[in-house]
RNA sequence: GCGCGCGUGGCGGAAUGGCAGACGCGCCAGACUUAGGAUCUGGUCCCGCAAGGGUUGGAGGUUCAAGUCCUCUCGCGCGCACCA
């Protein structure tokens, strides 16, 4: 299947395997062999509350039968998630079982510390490549799916992951895509109350005055008007909306896409160029959660880094709006506040505003509404900007300027994203030929139009303060503008031009205020509060997050559960949501996948499907990939729950329950809110990490789930590069294949090799070489138990094995080595084994995988010189070696369990080794000894020796008498059992 | 430009402020071998015969002691980027 590295035709092929001589130990037999046992038995089944165990499964051994029936018995949980793939057709690629084996080593090492592990694996398998290869061969894109799905669980199989495979799950499976609809019901039929700060059924809204009902009239006409006024307000509240907005429209891809998958102007998939179009699409109202978006990433722990990018991309900032009016126009008001005695000061009257700007077009203009962070630096507002695209444009526009202005949007609407957004470009921008007033000092100001403003942030306007902002103050000495200082740097020897930092406000007083000798937050506040005192300004904060274009135009993914009625009288259609009853809604069989010939999205083709009896049409857009990965990790919980998308009881116990709901904190010491560890890659900081953030915190506020934060802990995986150090593509022939490393060395040396790399967190590159160094280990680990004789009786029996034969029976030849014995372990045995137990079980605690194996190496070099090898030594060994190399390890340990019951008992769920500090005691102790900071001896000392006897044997030190002789002894510092440092003069 | 992270042998990488270079790769020598690209043993930062000296991108600083902390600087990676 995968055809990434296919050798060039005339090329020699690879041998299949023991491409570097002699194969270390079986792993050929040994690996499919557990891989078998462990899918027969089970042995990775996760148990929900309730559930009762059968009694010969070991988890059901180590922590009883009904350990789940009794709450009070239940071992504690540990949810352990990797990030579902994509099944490319590519197949898996190495990056992959980077995060899946870290997750998977911790998943065996929870299991083995006594927790009840939930490690599921499931398929994101929604997605354009199955839909574009449906659209060149007619061939369904769920078959091409599943084909994939089958190969990648091949490959993920053959690595030994733990995966409790009975939860299983697909995106694209009508019994899971059922619940992400009725999902999005939820979302449709929800709104976000800001009085109490959180989703609430659609039922809660109300209504303003004159649409709350009974109406009052009864003529058919005015009761269709004001029906269709109560529904337009209801729709423009509700969570999942339509509106007709400028979206990123991609040519290629044929559909739209939302601004995270638009990454420099060009589409994330594909790096196809996108456009700004106008279009009627479904949106999700993310823009509502900021606020909690942001405040919650104090409660988990995540990377500082990706915490600062999802920070970036929801974009806080702290400001005012302000009101300029227009010259001429004498008294600028604000329109809407008309109303504000009547409304709730803190949030109806900023609504009103937001809404006043956002109407701006349709109405006479006597004034601009802009956003500022910097209302302290008001007074140095020398002119304005409006964005090209501002509504207001045209009218404020005077006849003289109009030619100018009419040519220079032509010019920017020329310009793609890409070039506008170029720093490196000088700004631009034209006179409109008319003045604004500053509000503070009844300045004249001229207002400018330039592409250097963006119509989609803030209100598309800005009061320019050349003086303190570094683009307006080239765009200001561009054109001759007038710079004036209004803030005063705290070190005087600062250049106040350009100066944006905080410092006191200067030349800042008018007829009204003055702010003049204040620091900047005290005359922010100042200011702030005049402006609003005077109806010309409201305090405010912005967000960089948009709300979420959540509609595509694609053939595979999930259909909407939404119909368009005809209207009344003429009247526009609207939309209903189908009852529950209806879900799923299946995807319409096409035989061509292609959108129309009008442009519509593939599924309109259907016309039996979309025309429903009663003359309603369906919704044909579909949902984007992203909305089955919001909620994946839900449905593992309870995956083949028929009735509801994830049971109370099951979600409560692998989620943890906050004991205050509105925060994470509470609930640190008990069970960890929320998935205990999540791995994978950093592509999906904004996109899927926020995207199903969001979908929690409704499920959350509708009381679907008991945490507001779906992922507690979560890490991030390097990188693997090729081994020329460039990342791996195809196109530099650098790909290297899985499947290939495992016919060479097994899925034990790949998963260790991938963990030995470096630190899990690193980007870092592949190095094939590399892999003979662990492969050459696990060698050792086997050349430590086995009998070398029985060996090559194994190997000269597989060698004259027909394929039926070679399977476990022929493993049995291969005996124990005779060194090992039921025997006491000698201290320095004890000793060799317990650093190992504390360095490993320390650094599993720590994720740091690639130094726990290289604690199992230094234990196996030490006893591979062993003359008797404890039996009881080597047992703590495997346990630690499990989890790293669970095939060998339980070859071996079946190996070492002779009994004929114990014999094909899984080490799964053996418990670990508890590590023994007193074991680690030594009678002496070898201490540094520095002069002046420098190493001059080491001294053997007994291990009870005090400070004082540190010191006097430091100083009795042969090497240490030559560096002292002669010279004054300043201090002497002894760290007690660690080291002496004597200070001369 | 702003933000975050990182600079250690030939290479991947180890080092709670306390013996820099664990572990592995590679390389060198030896053993066993018909042979080995298998395995085992020893060696492997630099200068020096040695004693000793030097060494964690560079320059300062704090400290008895700095790869580790602080300041500046250079280089690399990632993220954001005309966000008012």
């Amino acid at each position: 299947m995968n055809s990434a590295i296919a050798p060039l035709p005339g090329l020699p092929q690879n041998p299949p395997s023991m491409a570097s001589g002699r194969r270390q130990y079986p792993f050929h037999l040994i690996e499919p062999k557990w891989q078998q046992f462990w899918d027969v038995q089970q042995t990775f089944r996760a148990w929900n509350p309730g559930e009762k165990i059968a009694g010969n499964h070991p988890f059901a051994q180590r922590h009883g039968a009904d350990a789940m029936v009794h709450d009070r018995k239940a071992p504690p949980k540990f949810y352990i998630l990797d990030m579902f793939p994509y099944p490319s057709g590519a197949g898996l690629h190495v990056g992959h079982p980077e995060g899946y084996t870290a997750t998977d080593i911790l998943a065996r090492y929870k299991r083995a510390r006594g927790f009840n592990v939930l490690h599921p694996m499931g398929w994101d398998a929604f997605g354009l490549p199955a839909e574009q290869y449906a659209v060149k061969t007619g061939q369904q894109p769920r078959k091409t799916t599943e084909q994939n799905i089958a190969t990648f669980k091949r490959q993920i199989q053959s690595l030994g992951f733990s995966y409790d495979w009975s939860r299983e799950l697909a995106t694209t499976d009508p019994d899971y895509f059922k619940w992400t609809q009725w999902i999005f019901l939820k979302l449709y039929n929800s709104w976000f109350n800001r009085k109490t700060n959180r989703a609430e059924s659609i039922e809660t809204l109300e209504y303003p005055p004159g649409l709350r009902l009974p109406f009052s009239t009864s003529d058919k006409t005015e009761l269709e008007n004001l029906e269709l006024s109560r529904r337009t307000f209801r729709d423009s509240k509700r969570l999942a909306f339509v509106k007709e907005a400028p979206v990123w429209w991609c040519e290629e891809l044929g559909t739209v896409l939302a601004n995270e998958e638009v990454v420099d102007g060009k589409s994330e998939v594909g790096g196809f160029p996108v456009v700004r179009k106008l279009m009627r699409q479904w949106m999700l109202r993310i823009t509502a959660y900021a606020e909690k978006l942001l405040t919650d990433l104090e409660t988990i722990d995540w990377s500082d880094s990706l915490k600062e990018m999802q920070r970036n991309w929801i974009g806080k900032s702290e400001g005012a709006y302000v009101c300029f009016g227009l010259d001429g126009h004498t008294k600028p008001a604000l329109e809407a506040s008309r109303n504000a005695a009547e409304s709730d000061p803190e949030i109806i009257n900023l609504e009103e505003i937001e809404a006043f700007i956002q109407s701006a077009s349709s109405r006479k203009t006597d004034s601009i509404w802009v956003f500022t962070t910097r209302p302290d630096t008001l007074f140095g507002a020398t002119y304005m900007v409006l964005a090209p695209e501002h509504p207001c444009v045209d009218e404020i526009t005077s006849e003289k300027q109009r030619a100018v202005v009419d040519a220079y949007k032509v010019e920017v609407a020329k310009k793609s994203d890409l070039q506008r957004t170029d720093l490196a470009k000088e700004k631009t921008g034209v006179f409109t030929g008319t003045y604004a007033i500053n509000p503070v000092n009844g300045q004249r100001i001229p207002i400018w139009i330039a592409d250097y403003v963006l119509a989609s942030y803030g209100t598309g306007a800005i009061m320019a303060v050349p003086a303190h902002d570094s683009r307006d103050f080239e765009f200001a000495t561009k054109f001759n503008l007038p710079i004036v200082q209004v803030v005063q740097p705290l070190d005087p020897k600062t250049d106040w031009r350009g100066f944006v930092d905080d410092g006191t406000s200067v030349n800042s007083s008018g007829p009204e205020i003055s702010i003049t000798g204040l620091p900047t937050a005290e005359a922010k506040r100042k200011i702030t509060n005049w402006l609003e005192t005077k109806q010309l300004g409201k305090k405010t904060v912005n967000y960089r997050l948009r709300d979420w274009l959540f509609s595509r135009q694609r053939y595979w993914g999930e259909p909407f559960p939404i119909v368009w009625k005809k209207g009344p009288g003429g009247q526009p259609p609207y939309h209903e949501a189908l009852p529950e009853s209806a879900l799923p809604v299946l995807p319409p069989e096409l035989t061509d996948y292609k959108p129309t010939a009008s442009g519509e999205p593939p599924l309109a083709r259907a016309k039996d499907w979309v025309n429903l009896p009663d003359g309603s049409q369906r919704e044909t857009n579909t949902m984007p990939q992203w909305a089955g990965s919001c909620w994946y990790y839900l449905r593992y919980l309870d995956s083949k729950n028929s009735a509801t998308f994830v049971g109370k009881e099951a979600a409560n116990y692998w989620m943890g329950v906050s004991p205050n709901p509105q925060s994470a904190f509470g609930n640190r010491h008990s069970a960890t809110p929320g998935v205990d560890l999540y791995v994978g890659g950093t592509e999906h900081a904004v996109l899927h990490l926020l995207y199903a953030r969001f979908w929690h915190k409704v499920l959350f506020d509708l009381g679907y789930v008991s945490t507001p934060e779906p992922f507690f802990k979560l890490v991030n995986q390097g990188l693997i590069l090729g081994e020329d150090g460039q990342k791996m593509s195809k196109s530099r022939g650098n790909v290297v294949n899985p499947d290939d490393i495992l016919a060479d060395y097994g899925a034990d040396a790949f998963r260790l090799y991938e963990m030995f790399l470096g630190p899990l967190q690193d980007t870092k590159p592949w190095s094939t070489r590399n892999v003979e160094g662990v492969y050459r280990f696990l060698g050792r680990v086997w050349r430590l138990f086995v009998d070398e004789k029985s060996e090559t009786e194994f190997e000269q029996a597989e060698t004259a094995a027909t394929e039926a034969q070679r399977h476990r029976d022929l493993l049995e030849m291969i005996k124990l080595d005779s060194a090992i014995k039921e025997a006491l372990a000698t201290p320095a045995q004890l000793k060799t084994l317990h650093a190992c137990i504390k360095k490993v079980t320390e650094d599993l605690d720590a994720l740091r995988f690639n130094t726990a194996i290289s604690a199992l190496m230094v234990f196996v070099n030490e006893a591979m010189t062993w003359e008797t090898k404890p039996v009881s030594v080597l047992r703590d060994f495997l346990i630690l070696l499990q989890p790293f190399a669970p095939h060998l390890a339980e070859e071996l340990w079946s190996k070492l369990n002779s009994s004929p019951d114990t014999r094909h008992a899984s080490l799964a769920y053996a418990p670990w080794p508890r590590f023994d500090p007193a074991l680690l005691v030594e009678s002496e102790m070898e201490i540094p000894v520095q002069v002046n900071g420098k190493l001059r001896d080491v001294i053997k000392v007994p291990a009870n020796a005090d400070n004082a006897a540190l010191e006097t044997a430091a100083k009795a030190s042969e090497k240490v008498k030559q560096f002292i002789a002669g010279k004054t002894i300043k201090k002497v510092i002894v760290v007690p059992k660690k080291l002496v440092n004597i200070a001369v003069g």
